[in-house]
DNA sequence: GCAAAAGTGTTCTAGGTACACCCATGT
DNA sequence: ACATGGGTGTACCTAGAACACTTTTGC
């Protein structure tokens, strides 16, 4: 037991994990095992640890109950109406992830019922107010793609110009210029063309590139 | 006393007050009274109330500290490094505020000693890791120009031109077009032309403008 | 040879930047 | 009359938007 002269919250974050698969966006979400929510699925995350720093919670919570690790996350806001959570105050600091969907795998956690991708459009009913963080973090990731090269920590190792147009289209939800974005695209000299080209299907093959820093999220403008 | 199962952290929120005084940037400190850092200079700030909403605690815990009520307040990011507090775990959310200068009157509040205006380019050791908010906030203050009317929340209720080029120039650091700026300015269409001027000194009086929707803040682009 | 995606340039437009002089007032 | 900040228009330049055809492959 641990005791207080004033009343604290409980602190926890929660994590928007976002993907490309199949051409739609998707997010990660888990089904709850417990109340209030028991059998809901819910934005991944949990308590903080007393000693943990909060960008290390985020990524460990996403680990336990997913099985995602190393992916890009960042502080996207921090949710604390006092009657998000009817079991006492709870207050939520949330982040918002990319990852490639052909590079992780998931699997659920012992908290957590299940772990599954679900389309961005096609939601289930979400648990406390997790609609809203997703509502944030998808808007604030597309007006991320304009002025830095955060999207392209949805991409594998090696891919094509027109696999990242398609990432630029499914969040920005319009379709793109093929010719201005390719030129927009390598203007910002981030990319590192191979000598590998990729074949599938009756058509040309398209050549593949990579993030010359893919470990680092470039801003301009 | 208050009990529970795992240990709980403390929250609190902390402001970043930002003002235009003497043609500087200035931001609001507070005088610590109690330990940690007695005596050291501080952002405004305190412990959530555990029935409270963020934002309501953000506006309290300046009104009580520093007697200023009723200015603008955002949610800047949420601090959490384990050790940024010796008493115990800590987390702070922090906000940013704008205030015109000659609307409020600043009066040092029960626990602070006192409440003073510091440039923000002269300010003193700040206690905790105040010095990094200030940063965060005035790097996401000077990129919110360009996208949003955010700066006219520095302006009383009726200003000139000039006045307002000169708040966008102390906030980005460097002078701007006088021509260039009000064509853009006027273009935005948030302004109100009235039929009065201001007298002052010995030149010609410039007109005077309002602003059409104080209380909201727009975005563009 | 046909279907399917890859790849490639130019023109137009709009918005941003650079720039200099006259105006109204107080002393 | 002169010093001081207020007020105004145009030319240039660059970045973004619109737009269509040829290439390479598998079947």
């Amino acid at each position: 037991m641990y005791h207080y002269a004033q009343p604290h919250p409980a602190v926890t974050t929660d994590v928007v994990l976002f993907t490309i698969r199949a051409g739609r966006l998707e997010l990660l979400l888990v089904r709850r095992r417990h109340e209030p929510f028991a059998g809901c699925w819910a934005l991944p995350g949990g308590f903080l640890d007393i000693d943990e720093d909060l960008d290390t919670c985020a990524a460990r919570e996403l680990e336990e109950e997913t099985g995602v690790r190393g992916v890009y996350l960042e502080q996207l806001y921090t949710f604390g109406a006092p009657e998000r959570d009817p079991r006492e105050r709870v207050i939520a600091v949330a982040y918002y992830g990319l990852a490639p969907a052909d590079t992780i795998e998931v699997q659920a956690g012992s908290d957590a019922g299940a772990a599954a991708w679900f389309a961005r459009d096609a939601l289930p009913g979400l648990a406390f107010d997790h609609a809203r963080i997703v509502e944030l973090a998808h808007r604030r990731l597309a007006a991320k793609l304009s002025y830095s090269t955060i999207a392209l920590q949805l991409l594998p190792r090696e891919f094509t110009l027109s696999r990242v147009q398609a990432v630029y289209e499914v969040i920005l939800g319009r379709p793109l210029d093929k010719r201005n974005f390719r030129r927009q695209l390598l203007a910002l000299g981030c990319l590192q063309e191979t000598d590998e080209h990729q074949r599938d299907g009756n058509h040309r093959p398209a050549r593949l590139y990579r993030v010359r820093a893919p470990q680092t999220v470039a801003f301009f403008k």
